[in-house]
RNA sequence: GGGCAGGUAGCUCAGUUGGUACGAGCGUCCGCCUGAAAAGUGGAAGGUCGGCGGUUCGACCCCGCCCCUGCCCA
C-alpha cells in the first residue's frame, strides 16, 4: 500500500493453501485470513455440495471465526460439478474480493480445481449431446476403435492418451469436433492467471498423514457419517456422476446397497483416502512455486505470511 | 491325546496329477492427468511355495518327522 495518490490502487495478493487432505490446511487458512483480513474461498471439489458436510470435513459455520467462506454449498447433490464452471465462479469471487481490498485465501485439496483458478488454464466448450453420442460410440465399438479414431483425427493427442483411458479419449474427440482444432493433451505451463498469487503448501510426513487419515475417517463415522449418506441418498445422491463418487460417500452407498459391510466401507474409505493423498502429492510436489511449511511448525503462520509478503 | 482342513508375494487366495512360480485382487512404489478430478488411467518392485530329512537326474508339488493356524472328537 502507498499514500502516493499517483500509484495504482492497492491490489491484495491471491493466496492459496494447498497440500494433501488432513494435513491441516483449514486451520492455516483461517489463521491467514484472520491476519490478512481476508476471506476464504473453497477450492475443494466436493465441499461445493450442500449436505455433504461430515464426509468432506467441511468446517462448520460456527468454527469459521466469522470469516466469510465462499463456494461452499453451492450445488445440490444430484447436480454435476465441472471444473470449467468452478473456474469461472471462483475467479469471479477472487476478483470481487480484491476489488473490495480483501485478500482471497483459497483452500482445498483438489489440485485441478486450484490450478484451474490460479493458472492460465482454458477449457474449450462442451456439448452434452455430442458427448452422449461419443459415449454411445464407445459402448458400441470399444475403447481401441475409439482411440484409433482419435489417432486419425489428432495423432498428437492420441500419442499422449492411453486407449484404456476412455474418459479422456471421449473428451478429446469432443473438443476436436467442437472446436475443429487439435486437443491439447498436456497440462499448461505453470503460469499464474492473477498477478500477486502465492501458494503455501502444508507438508506432512506420510506415516503421520496416514495415521491422521484413519483417525479422521473414524471421527466421521462417529459423527454420524453413515446417516448423512443415507439422508443424501434419499435426496438424490445416487443420481449424477460427481457427488456420489466422493470418497466415503461412494463406499457408504455401496454399504447401504448391501454390497459392502460397514467395516469394509470404512476400510476402503481409509485406503482410498490414503491413495488420494498420494495423488494430491503428485500434483503439488512438482510445483516449484509452492512455499512449504511443516504441518507442526509452531511458526508456520509466520513463515506463510513471510512468503506472502515476499511475493 | 486322536482326526480333518490348511500353511505359496506385505494381506486374501489361485496354481502345477514332479521339470527353472503364467499367478490374481488388494496394498506399496513410480508416472500420466484441460468441462466426472475425493474422478479416470499406465507401469514397476515384491515369493528360500512353514521347517528339517528322504525318494528322484530333478520336488513347491511324493514320503517321514516336526512346527504353526482353524475346526472336530476325546
Amino acid at each position: 500500500m502507498s499514500d502516493d495518490p499517483a500509484s495504482p490502487p492497492y491490489l491484495p495478493p491471491v493466496v492459496a493453501v494447498v497440500g494433501p487432505t488432513a494435513a491441516g490446511k483449514t486451520d492455516l487458512s483461517l489463521d491467514l485470513a484472520e491476519r490478512l483480513g481476508g476471506e476464504v474461498v473453497n477450492t475443494d471439489a466436493m465441499q461445493v455440495y450442500r449436505g455433504m458436510d461430515i464426509g468432506t470435513a467441511k468446517l462448520p459455520p460456527e468454527q469459521r471465526r466469522g470469516i466469510p467462506h465462499h463456494l461452499l454449498d453451492v450445488l445440490d447433490v444430484e447436480e454435476q460439478a465441472t471444473v470449467a464452471e468452478f473456474q469461472s465462479r471462483a475467479r469471479t469471487v477472487v476478483e470481487d474480493c480484491r476489488a473490495r481490498g480483501v485478500t482471497p485465501v483459497l483452500v482445498g485439496g483438489s489440485a485441478l480445481y486450484t490450478r484451474a483458478v490460479l493458472d492460465r488454464f482454458e477449457f474449450p466448450g462442451t456439448d452434452p449431446a455430442l458427448r452422449a453420442r461419443l459415449e454411445a460410440d464407445l459402448a458400441a465399438v470399444g475403447p481401441t476403435a475409439l482411440h484409433d479414431r482419435l489417432r486419425e483425427r489428432d495423432p498428437e493427442a492420441a500419442a499422449h492418451i492411453l486407449p484404456g483411458n476412455t474418459r479422456r479419449v471421449v473428451r478429446a474427440l469432443e473438443v476436436i469436433t467442437l472446436t475443429g482444432r487439435p486437443f491439447t493433451a498436456r497440462l499448461p505451463e505453470l503460469a499464474y492467471h492473477f498477478t500477486g498469487s502465492v501458494q503455501v503448501g502444508v507438508r506432512i510426513p506420510r506415516p503421520v498423514l496416514d495415521r491422521r487419515i484413519e483417525l479422521r475417517v473414524r471421527r466421521m463415522w462417529d459423527a454420524g457419517f453413515v446417516d448423512e449418506v443415507r439422508r443424501l441418498a434419499e435426496a438424490g445422491l445416487r443420481e449424477g456422476r460427481t457427488a456420489n463418487r466422493a470418497l466415503g460417500y461412494q463406499q457408504v452407498l455401496e454399504h447401504l446397497d448391501g454390497r459392502l459391510t460397514e467395516q469394509e466401507a470404512f476400510d476402503r474409505t481409509v485406503a482410498g483416502t490414503r491413495r488420494f493423498a498420494r495423488r494430491q502429492a503428485s500434483w503439488f510436489d512438482k510445483d516449484p512455486r509452492i512455499t512449504w511449511v511443516d504441518w507442526d511448525d509452531p511458526d508456520r503462520l509466520e513463515r506463510a505470511l513471510a512468503a506472502i509478503r515476499a511475493r
